[in-house]
RNA sequence: GGGGCGGUAGCUCAAUUGGUUAGAGUACCGGCUUGUCACGCCGGUGGUUGCGGGUUCGAUUCCCGUCCGCCUCGCCA
């Protein structure tokens, strides 16, 4: 077998007069006759050109290589020298090539389904590319996001290893939580009838981990939610998972902070300066979603003291709503000079774009110069002065108001605020805008339920002084919680959690867990906080999001191996699977499907 | 579970109002070609139009169902 000497993106003009040897992939072949047959061979370092002559080797070896096509894996062995012809710009190897003199046939590709060049990709269906991922991988583009994926996790553990983290693995066979998202289940064998569930995150072995004395502790672990996927989520992904002892949530902001700050400078030579801070109350009045794209303006304002006195149904109607504690609201975005950028047509879909956030619309007008112009121009007339001053309004203005309930008001004006944002090209995509979101409710009010809901989940700790507010008020107490947030994207989310059982278990009361629940789901976490447990607090990043950012892709399967499409198949292995009757008989089961109806 | 878009040759796409033998580029096969570089020229193979049903003299085209993929709402402590 022919041994690699170099990689087929190192040969140069330095090398002339060698002889080396390379291994990888037919990238192209220009057959020029009997006598001449040119190779751009690739691996994953490069392309470099081979060249078999008739009047410098022996014919057999010319004829082999005229019968080499697309994506053969071959090793060849040459002089390396000065291109005879001219050099090729395109290639970093453009001014060498090699004059083969050997070549090894290690294994042909036949019947190839896709190719894997980069100026095809994006057009070819992403079905196909993930049934042929081996081949899809080939791709440099490809290559380069499976080694910057390597390159953050490398560093991960040289800088929280350098910071006192020790790496601990945790079980993936545990046991089912009532709260969170849908598990994954496994049969247990060897108990029939019970099950082991997947870990959703390492969460409790995490804090369990504080109470053992780890006091740091690191882990880039696989997690796995049984829930539809996105283009952003996968119902298996990664954490970078987190725990530290004796700290508030300064401490771990800062060290995490300085994380993120070590990636983006060691990954893309970029400074992400100061992170910036912002309260989850002011993240939704302002950007009306948890995880504000600071790159641009349009923030949200809230209008409804102003509009009052209307006797337009459309505001009367949602200021007289009520949900969850909280009163109707009439709120708006202010488009600078939107009368000429906004078409009629662009403001009929944004009216269609928010009915899927389960609002009625969207009114519109426009600030003319001697008063507001179309839409429901009438309708805020007589505010005019009042609005004029709270928003700045200048002439040639677009105001686009939702009035509603205030949590689909202010969801439906944040995801319109990043589609006006989108449509006018108002972000700019080179920069880096990084927040820490702080103060989380503790709860959210689930009105179906008729419950409190934890909002991050329930071991987050209220923030020290908001412990009171728990019997008292608990829709005002606020957390401990903290994400760190990047251009509108949540990368990374934690909280300092509870460390004393009396508190513990108030939680769980609160959001409906029995006494006798809590002991029988979460009785080995109580157990911990009886025993010792120091305050401690972490946080978890998603990998498979940080490496997006990183490569810049808006597709999660792009920076994932094998990933799985959107009903979770492997499209390259067909799974999921049946397996054999013997393998169910063996977990003491049997199995009926219920009839889809 | 809901909404939207898509599925035609290995791959990327075309096919008029429902009308002849479903075409092109590329890949692949054969031939030619000694300085190409997404080489070029000539020829060729290749089709269950996702699948099932219906309407019709006739369906890639219209209708119903279903499967798969993507985006999205719900969901994702």
């Amino acid at each position: 077998m022919l041994k690699r000497t170099h990689t087929c993106g190192q040969p140069c003009a330095e090398h002339a007069g060698q002889t080396i040897t390379l291994c990888g992939w037919v990238n192209t072949y220009r057959d020029q006759g009997k006598g001449l047959v040119f190779l751009d061979l690739r691996d994953r370092e490069g392309l470099c050109q081979v060249v078999f002559d008739l009047e410098d080797v022996p014919a057999d070896v010319v004829s082999a290589a005229r019968g080499l096509r697309r994506e053969d894996c071959i090793a060849v062995r040459g002089t390396l020298r000065k291109r005879a012809g001219d050099a090729n710009p395109r290639l970093a190897t453009g001014a060498v090539e090699v004059l083969a003199t050997e070549i090894e046939v290690f294994n042909k590709a036949q019947d190839l389904p896709i190719l894997p060049d980069e100026h095809e990709a994006g057009k070819i269906n992403e079905e196909t590319r993930l049934k042929y991922r081996y081949i899809d991988l080939r791709r440099p583009r490809m290559q380069q996001i499976l080694r910057t994926r390597y390159k953050v996790t490398k560093l991960t553990r040289d800088y929280f290893g350098a910071n006192g983290f020790t790496e601990i693995e945790t079980p993936l066979l545990i046991k089912s939580t009532p709260e969170g998202a849908r598990d994954f289940i496994v049969p247990a064998r060897l108990h029939p009838g019970q099950w082991y569930a997947l870990p959703q995150s390492p969460q409790l072995f995490k804090q369990i981990l504080m109470v053992a004395g780890c006091e740091r502790y690191l882990q880039i672990c696989r997690c796995l939610r049984d829930e539809d996927p996105r283009a952003d989520r996968q119902a298996e992904f990664t954490q970078i998972d987190l725990e530290m002892s004796f700290v508030d949530r300064e401490d771990v902001m800062q060290v995490m902070g300085e994380f993120a700050r070590a990636v983006w400078k060691e990954i893309l030579g970029y400074d992400i300066g100061t992170i910036e801070r912002m309260t989850w109350q002011d993240a939704m009045e302002r950007f009306g979603i948890d995880r504000p794209d600071l790159r641009f303006g349009l923030e949200i304002r809230d209008i409804s003291d102003v509009v009052r006195a209307s006797d337009f149904q459309v505001f009367q109607g949602a200021l007289a709503k009520k949900r969850a504690g909280r009163d109707g609201v009439v709120k708006c975005i202010r488009v600078p000079g939107g009368a000429e950028k906004l078409t009629r047509k662009m403001t009929d879909g944004y009216t269609e774009f928010v009915k899927q956030f389960k609002t009625g619309g969207v009114a519109v007008t426009k600030v003319g110069a001697n008063g507001f112009d179309t839409g429901v121009a009438k309708h805020l007339e007589p505010f005019r002065a009042e609005l004029t001053k709270r928003l700045s309004l200048e002439v040639g203005d677009t105001l686009l108001i939702v009035a509603d309930h205030w949590d689909t008001a202010t969801k439906a004006l944040g995801e319109l605020r990043l589609k006006v944002g989108r449509d006018l090209g108002l972000i700019d995509d080179t920069k880096w805008k990084f927040l820490w979101v702080v103060d989380f409710p503790m709860f959210d009010w689930d009105d179906e339920g008729k419950r409190w809901v934890a909002m991050h989940h329930p071991f987050t700790s209220p923030n020290p002084d908001q412990f009171h507010l728990l019997e008292s008020d608990p829709g005002r107490c606020v957390s401990a919680g903290y994400d760190l947030v990047v251009n509108g994207s949540e990368i990374a989310g934690g909280s300092i959690r509870i460390h004393r059982m009396d508190v513990q278990e108030k939680v769980f009361k609160l959001i409906g867990l029995t006494q006798a629940e809590a002991e029988l789901k979460f009785g080995f976490l109580l157990n911990a906080l009886r025993h010792g447990a120091p305050p401690h607090g972490g946080i978890a990043f998603g990998l498979d999001r940080l490496v997006m950012h990183l490569v810049g892709t808006d597709n999660i399967r792009d920076v994932i191996a094998f990933p799985k499409t959107q009903s979770g198949a492997d499209l390259m292995i067909d799974a999921p699977g049946p397996i054999d009757e013997q393998q169910i008989t063996d977990c003491g089961m049997k199995m009926t499907l219920i009839e889809k109806k």
